[in-house]
DNA sequence: AAACTTAATTAACAGTGTTAAGTTTACAAA
DNA sequence: TTTGTAAACTTAACACTGTTAATTAAGTTT
């Protein structure tokens, strides 16, 4: 069965020739003004030709997310060195605000845009990377409280509290809506600073 | 001048016939599924006419932010009646949250989406609505740091901190992210949770 | 060489925002 | 009352979009 392997091999490469592409279109042009067609002429092949290989636009950005979600577990390796809860979480935090401003477009597709997750949705299955780093964040939140260094609550309220934080910030900057509340220049300061501010008073006194 | 005023009348009253019907539509149908087509048809104009009205499609949506902002306005003035500056935050974080809930749609727009920003941008002025609901998250987090109840900090770090998160909170929920954290029933109710456990460690102790 | 399978393409549909040119309508001056 | 003109509106069209059905080209098997 040689051949055959050759032929699922080529199968995918090309697959995965798609989705390089379509991600640094994302990149290079913004989510929105990367079509079908782009992407087709991009790598010289018939803009149908990609639906032989994906089912529509939406599986292409999910497929999207889920490196999108590699990248920022990658980013966050260094984090088992740390072992006080409350930097390590900090640490995390600012970790996921520098992949945000760093990597706007994918941020974008992981978490503002709804396109991607009607795909999931129609799945079974969801980010298994996306999934870690939630199981990540509770984790490190339950061993703070455990250690009675984080005001006891219940995990997941706490979970969320301290994720959305991080994503409102991301997301506010990303569409420019904190303009009003400080300058440009002084954006990435103060957000780091709001972290602070936040890890700070959710120590325990 | 009688009849240039009842012209100019005219116009402003049509201009308000195509925000009105956009605003149905965005909330009926989603703001991806509008069109200036669907909009001509409901208010039985030609497609084109639109163009002689607002410059863009962007420049509709603009509008219809600036009604949300309007509405979330409305959705405040309560607060007046509660002069304990935590308790006021509390309030103005609960209005938000069931405001973003009540209404994804408009939320949506003056949120999340960035097409009516680019409008706002080529513009000088900005949203008086929004500005005014920014300087009141200000001026309460300010009193409450002069009264000693709230740990001192810059007063934009701190409100970038909470809108933050009560807008994390929102675009997550909107974005079905916080799907794989908590089930949807218990949804609105972790929430506020986490809303509460925000005002709760604030607190000075 | 003929039959069959797979891969890729062309043509097309129904929709989008938007512009330029043409038409109708309404009103002022003659 | 008729004519001229300016404003209001529409038709036709452009350049796109995602997506499907029918068709051709290539490769494999018999």
């Amino acid at each position: 069965m040689g051949i055959v392997a050759r032929k699922e091999q080529q199968k995918k490469e090309i697959r995965q020739l798609i989705l390089d592409n379509s991600m640094q279109l994302f990149v290079e042009e913004g989510f929105s003004h990367v079509s079908m067609r782009k992407i087709a002429e991009r790598i010289q092949y018939s803009p149908t030709t990609l639906y032989l290989y994906f089912k529509d636009k939406n599986e292409i950005l999910f497929h999207c997310c889920e490196s999108g979600f590699e990248k920022m577990l990658v980013a966050n390796i260094s984090l088992s060195l740390i072992n006080h809860p409350i930097d390590r979480l900090h640490q995390m935090g600012k970790n996921y605000l520098q992949f945000g401003l760093e990597n706007p477009e994918f941020y974008d597709l992981m978490f503002i845009q709804d396109a991607p997750m009607n795909r999931l949705n129609e799945m079974g299955e969801g980010w298994s990377s996306g999934d870690q780093a939630l199981e990540a964040l509770k984790m490190i939140i339950q061993d703070g409280m455990d250690q009675g260094l984080i005001v006891p609550a219940k995990v997941e309220t706490v979970a969320m509290a301290v994720w959305s934080m991080v994503h409102g910030l991301v997301s506010l900057a990303i569409r420019k809506r904190l303009d009003k509340l400080v300058c440009p220049a002084d954006m990435e300061q103060t957000m780091h600073d709001s972290l602070d501010w936040l890890l700070q008073t959710l120590k325990k006194a």
